[in-house]
DNA sequence: TCTGCGATAATA
DNA sequence: ATTATCGCAGAC
């Protein structure tokens, strides 16, 4: 959450993301082993592993453990900073700034990502996709809760984002991380 | 503003 | 059958 993610004339602040954790996390791609899909998630770090899903979307991930593990962070949501008018011609649908890329699949259209674009390379900037750290700290305390989205592996809190901030893909901090409701569910109503 | 549902096709 | 989602329609 202190890096940039930068694409095609485009680009945001990751304010987002989901880890799915390879062999021990029943909801990541990674966890019944390599398949043609998901080869990118077992490939060196440092590269996009874009996939296809509900039969129209795509998402991105970077993938995050060494060569064979099979571990990848969901980049959820960005907040734009540069680029509006590029991401607002590919995303037509959207209505206001918040619309652009509060979602896994929303970033992806914003920034133009699709299959083409697995396994790209996020450091050397070669195919044109970048994220690099922005300079500005990480939340001291960022908000956490469970992953979106799921029926499997849901109890592990391994969503984080920055709190607050208007392009969550979720308003608000979601439920909180620990594994039954607390006091904190009961505030929205006062 | 909020909720529920349908789209749409690759994957295992 | 299921899916790491989105946007529309209808209720209020």
């Amino acid at each position: 959450m202190n890096k940039v993610l930068v694409c095609r004339g485009a680009s945001g602040r990751i304010v987002e993301v989901e880890a799915y954790v390879g062999a021990v996390d029943p909801a990541s791609h990674a966890y019944r082993g390599k398949t043609q899909r998901n080869e990118t998630m077992f490939g060196p770090p440092g590269h996009l592993y874009v996939y296809f899903t509900y039969g129209m979307h795509w998402c991105a991930n970077a993938v995050c453990d060494e060569e064979g593990v099979g571990t990848a962070v969901l980049l959820r949501a960005l907040a734009p900073i540069d680029g509006c008018e590029a991401m607002r011609r590919r995303r037509p649908k959207a209505r206001r700034p918040i619309d652009l890329c509060s979602g896994p699949a929303k970033l992806c259209q914003a920034l133009g990502i699709a299959g083409q674009d697995d396994c790209a390379d996020l450091v050397d900037s070669e195919g044109g996709i970048q994220i690099f750290d922005s300079g500005t700290p990480p939340p001291t305390s960022p908000g956490q809760s469970r992953r979106i989205g799921l029926s499997k592996g849901v109890e592990w809190p391994w969503r984080w984002f920055v709190e607050g901030d208007p392009n969550l893909s979720r308003q608000g901090s979601g439920e909180a991380a620990g594994s039954h409701p607390t006091a904190s569910s009961a505030s929205k109503i006062t």
